[in-house]
DNA sequence: TTAATCCCTATTGACTAGATAGAGATTTAG
DNA sequence: CTAAATCTCTATCTAGTCAATAGGGATTAA
């Protein structure tokens, strides 16, 4: 399962994904439109900054906006961000891999063989997920 | 990611299966010969009981075996009772559906749809391995 | 210089993961 | 019949994580 701050995070960058030309939204307008709670959503978003998935705008009149184009941002690259690899074992992760703590061999175990498989099915997935054309879904269902 | 709870429990079936034919196999051998504490694996085998996947025979000489052929024990079967549900999302779960808490509109999310995909993906993977062919591999590449 | 914004650190409460302890119930060998 | 070996059950502990909140500090523009 995915955390709630993964639901966070996807829920805003679809808001600016949707509403993006128009300069910097605010912290409290995503919050409130999105009934997320706000200094929950503040360290949210400073974490896709480090990231660069979204560029912030300080002072007045500052606020949040895409780092990228929304087509160049992933659902994977976000969950990546707020749960961590995609990977069900540090083994099979291409992102983030490391050696599973209590592992025999490696290359004969048949566990890792299946969830590699796993991996890379959902990888391929959520990485051809993206905002754009998710925020193109909200428009043609009359959502926006 | 998954559990050590899950990584116990799959080790712990692949032991079964592979040494399946002679009677049942006690708690301790599989324990020490799995490095898995042995209480852990107690309560994880009385888990695996309560869903049909092992079946336990008491007394001297006791101890557990398969609930059914190798073959029809899925990563998948595992995983759920370990770790509950593949899904990304419980709105997306086919075996615990649940709406989630604070959607909208299920029909039009546009998160929805790719972690259904997502799930989609998993699922088909992790129902199409079984004990059967992993211990297969195993003996293949001189394990067993 | 003031007000609006983002930035940062710390803290809290609830819950879960992983592991352990200690008895109780059942079966079979002798 | 009884003793030993097994599984069964309930309770507990510790450390860590998730979700959320608090309270300022830094930056920018009007």
């Amino acid at each position: 399962m995915i955390s709630q701050k993964a639901r966070y995070a996807l829920r805003a960058l679809l808001h600016l994904a949707a509403r993006g030309d128009g300069g910097p939204i605010q912290i409290s307008e995503i919050a409130e439109s999105e009934k997320i709670p706000r200094k929950f959503l503040e360290a949210i978003l400073l974490e896709l900054k480090k990231t660069g998935i979204v560029r912030s705008h300080r002072g007045r009149a500052g606020g949040y906006s895409l780092g990228r184009s929304a087509k160049d941002i992933s659902f994977a690259d976000v969950l990546r961000v707020t749960d961590g690899p995609l990977a069900l074992s540090p083994c099979v992760s291409v992102m983030a891999y490391r050696k599973c703590d209590d592992c025999f061999e490696e290359s004969i175990c048949a566990i890792r063989k299946a969830l590699l498989a796993a991996r890379d099915a959902t990888a391929q997935i959520l990485e051809s997920r993206n905002l754009a054309s998710a925020a193109q879904q909200l428009r043609r269902s009359g959502a926006l």
